[in-house]
DNA sequence: GTCATCATGTAAGCCGTTACATGATTGC
DNA sequence: GCAATCATGTAACGGCTTACATGATGAC
């Protein structure tokens, strides 16, 4: 199973609420434009492609305005409800609501935890993200691998040849760049590993403090 | 004319000697491995295609060890190691050395100085590891469109909204790094500011420095 | 009445990777 | 003789973007 970036982006917005389309595009540039990006012609075939694998499923569009009332079966009603249909008064285009299912739920945790896959900084970062979906150990077993992904990458390296000021500028820029996100992975580790003695020196029960310090 | 960043990366290291596939490969993994990378599957195909476009030609492998212009880097040891190969040229394996044509020398000019392309790191890594085959004015020119770009990037990102501590530290490294690299831009500007300036002073045939101050 | 925005989807195409196929040379 | 490295190439495939097609709705 290959870790696919935007399945992972897809069902980590839906693990929050449901939401149509057009809306998860839309939160990944505002949420996360740094980090991630999709566009439609990508995200639309996800979702088809997350559907028919059982991960989500199309909900009625009142479910983003009103809850769902009790009765059992969606799948009749769901033709009508595409197309025009009357939200508090105003008409509205046919939206397609996508939830999670609860195997979708089962596929989001495996991805987020998955430790054999794609050492990308965006895969990464999303990951991290998602973070507070994971438990602390599993969080703390994330930040070391990012960290040990990173310090091999710059143990590849090794020490750069003859070059120009120019690029040498470039490279050192890079390894830089490598020695910051490095160092903040150890920023990261360092509170991860904090809170986690906290947690275990408090009993249970003890409210936790808001977390790690900024 | 679309920008390759294969094209570049090539035209350049062939802008300093002949060189055959797997060298150029080699060279680009030693010397640029954290800003760019190529596998065979597309350099060769790529060398390929510049060939039929009349950018680089094939040489006499020869040419690689007898005495010709540029050929320094590699002959010492290369020359030693292949000790076994007879002068009439049919004992070694087959390589196929290339070298820039004319035509290929302005299209790397081109392609290095061309202002419409994509924005991307590794565009203008690559650009700017080959900063010295640019004027001075073009240097400054490249350097100001990079950052022009990452401020707007860093604008279109405008202000987080409410993210968890998680997603937070993400968005905010990201932006850290996109600072960072500007930052890192201001200080190639202001020095090759002083060196314009510094130039401009001093009438031609005087030595010039080592350079900008690390 | 038409323009911008919301909303979904398909198709073409680029760019690059991995995997495969082939073969010479060197060292053990 | 066999493995590792050097060396070149092809083929299949994957992921993502752009461009296109379609249509509703609200504002002016």
């Amino acid at each position: 199973m290959i870790v696919d970036v935007i399945d992972l982006a897809v069902l980590g917005l839906l693990d929050d609420s449901p939401l149509h389309g057009y809306e998860i595009r839309r939160r990944l540039r505002a949420q996360l434009g740094l980090v991630a990006n999709v566009s439609f012609g990508s995200l639309y075939p996800a979702l088809a492609r997350l559907e028919r694998a059982g991960d989500v499923e199309v909900i009625d569009d009142d479910a983003l305005v009103a809850p769902l009332p009790s009765t059992g079966s969606l799948s009749g009603e769901r033709a009508a409800s595409r197309s025009k249909r009357l939200v508090g008064g105003r008409a509205r285009r046919s939206r397609k609501v996508y939830a999670l299912t609860e195997q979708g739920r089962a596929t989001f945790a495996t991805l987020l935890a998955e430790p054999s896959t794609s050492d990308d900084s965006r895969t990464f970062g999303l990951r991290w993200s998602f973070a507070r979906h994971l438990a602390p150990n599993a969080r703390l077993a994330l930040l070391e691998r990012r960290r040990a992904q990173l310090v091999q990458h710059l143990d590849d390296a090794g020490p750069a040849p003859e070059l120009d000021v120019y690029a040498k500028s470039v490279v050192e820029h890079a390894a830089h760049g490598l020695a910051s996100d490095i160092a903040w992975l150890d920023e990261l580790i360092a509170a991860e590993r904090a809170q986690l003695s906290e947690d275990t020196d408090r009993p249970a029960g003890t409210p936790a403090p808001e977390s790690a310090p900024a």
